[in-house]
DNA sequence: TTGCTCTTCAACCGACTGGTTGACAACAAG
DNA sequence: CTTGTTGTCAACCAGTCGGTTGAAGAGCAA
């Protein structure tokens, strides 16, 4: 339960059968059983994999009679996309730049092997 | 081992340690020894969570005498990013067309007659 | 050779996960 | 009220996960 959310979101994302129903329910709202009758498992364990993606903030639920009608709650796409964007693109942009081999290596500043570099350090 | 390639990158980015190792690979490659220093674990752990990394193909590795200099590979993120914004698409296209209303909530159609639901209760 | 550093491998442990079955609450319809 | 449908709760089980410690492999440096 304590787990920061962009964990969570990731976990839950990371079940294939949960990412299924997370492909079905972005046509249409569905109810547990209807969710669960593809699946090769029973009801309960679907029952499971929604509490996963509810906690995870991916679902909502609300009642209508004795059925549970699941409702896909695309916002929490936005804490990950954020995330990887910032880190993808702080990559690329570090791909971009040549000088960053200079970086790379020296874990402490007495390299053990000097002279490897080309020779003409600016 | 045989689990599909998205469910392992989602899988790797669940755990906030390996998280924060690629935020920080994002800025410089590392050794294991360097990557391991800021966490209050020990360095087999780091190795760890550095495999699972690499099996997603989040991280690749090279020789270069006793250390293994870790890299972040950023392309994997599309995996995830096509997935995620794929189905926040369709969700909030479906969000934004009102008539889904009256497929998701039948009031007084023949729905709630479960005789036409699946046909086949096996 | 003998060391020393960096890294991984192997075994083990407690906690969590995804699945099961059984019981039961809530509601609709007969 | 009784029956049937829908869904959850509880207990249990095997497997995985993140962590540990200990041993060992791979490469440089004396």
């Amino acid at each position: 339960m304590p787990a920061d959310p962009l964990s969570r979101v990731f976990s839950a994302l990371a079940d294939p059968t949960r990412r299924d129903m997370v492909a079905r329910l972005a046509v249409a709202d569905a109810t547990v059983n209807g969710l669960a009758e593809p699946y090769d498992v029973s009801v309960q364990a679907v029952s499971k994999h929604l509490k996963v993606l509810e906690d995870a903030g991916l679902v909502s639920r609300s009642r209508q009679a004795q059925r549970r009608p699941v409702h896909l709650e695309a916002d929490v796409f936005d804490l990950m996309t954020t995330w990887i964007e910032r880190y993808r693109r702080q990559a690329e942009e570090r791909y971009r730049r040549l000088d960053d081999v200079l970086q790379t290596m020296p874990d402490d500043v007495d390299t053990p092997t000097p002279s490897t570099q080309t020779g003409a350090p600016s």
